[in-house]
DNA sequence: AACTATTTATAAGA
DNA sequence: TTCTTATAAATAGTT
């Protein structure tokens, strides 16, 4: 929709990509907002440039609460996957278990040995280790994506605690203070004449 | 851009609403996978649907890392608005100083009492404790917000977690086994006569 | 889900 | 950058 049709590729001309990036992330908020209005939705676009710089727009919600909304898609989505996981798992438990009964139902009709019903008992044993084992495996593969995120999250925590622990540093000239303070629990007196 | 032209408010008929969102929807996708692709630049659009349904894309980057690149703008701002701040409590705390400042040339200059020392050394120890606790409680509040967004990760889990242990439970009907083995470390036996 | 009359977005030029 | 304008593209109402 201008004086010509042009083809969506890369536009090579750095400064007409500019100009192009400028005037079409102001369409797509502006469309954005629309659509939010328009059908009473929440509508969140995020751009990042070449260069790294980010642009964000949101409408309806803000926009930590539409990506909050995202984030609980995602736990819904892993959640699907490990159900298939489960669905793929449980074929050969079924297996196992048919075989149990199929040497219960032996043991019923002969007029068996104890060794034989001991072998059954170990049997029976081993089984329920490995079901155990799968049991505990599956469960920590799911919860494996999600502390890898909230490691993330808590790394990120850190960082930044270090960036502020310097820059406290800076205002109070006193390094050795910091690692007894970074407690809770620790109130000044109520009365200080130097504050006055 | 249709037979008529619309005011942008939301569209009170339902079906008409239901279709208007639908179109635009899409052509918003559309034209953020264009930006995406003229200007090298990663688009993300999400769309929370007045039920509640979203709807997203992305495109140059996946939606995860411009989510990603969204967190290091929010956790800048977060610290820019910390410095200011340690900014606004740097004023009282500078003035604390001056004031020690001028407690101790005063006792240069004078022949000074024992007790007028002891005095200057329980206000500073006094002031040392209030610059502790204001840095601590400075420090507490700026990872506030993230240990709360950690809380809400940690429960999702928490709650995710009970989901498949339910499921679980179902396969193996084995309700007592669980507890014991949510940990690491128990594999399997090598050999299982009843695998085979 | 298509169609098409119109409106809207925007490419190129100033 | 900003404005103008010819044209392409999107879409509102209709079938």
């Amino acid at each position: 929709m201008g004086r010509k049709k042009v083809e969506i590729k890369r536009i090579e001309n750095k400064s007409s990509r500019q100009v192009t990036f400028c005037k079409r992330r102001n369409g797509l908020i502006e469309k954005a907002r629309q659509l939010s209005v328009l059908c009473e939705s929440s509508v969140a676009v995020l751009v990042v440039s070449a260069t790294g710089k980010l642009y964000n727009s949101s409408s309806g919600d803000n926009l930590s609460k539409i990506i909050d909304r995202y984030k609980i898609q995602q736990a819904d989505d892993l959640q699907t996957l490990d159900l298939e996981e489960i669905t793929r798992n449980y074929l050969p438990h079924k297996k196992l278990l048919e075989l149990v009964q199929s040497n219960l139902e032996e043991a019923n009709v002969d007029g068996v040995s104890v060794d034989s019903l001991n072998s059954l008992e170990e049997q029976l044993e081993t089984a329920l280790s490995v079901t155990r084992a799968t049991k505990t495996k599956l469960m920590m593969e799911f919860l494996k994506t999600r502390r890898e995120k909230e490691k993330l999250l808590i790394e990120e925590n850190l960082v930044l605690a270090s960036k502020i622990w310097k820059q406290t540093f800076l205002v109070t000239r006193d390094e050795t203070s910091m690692l007894p303070e970074y407690r809770f629990g620790n109130n000044p007196p109520e009365t200080l004449s130097l504050l006055k």
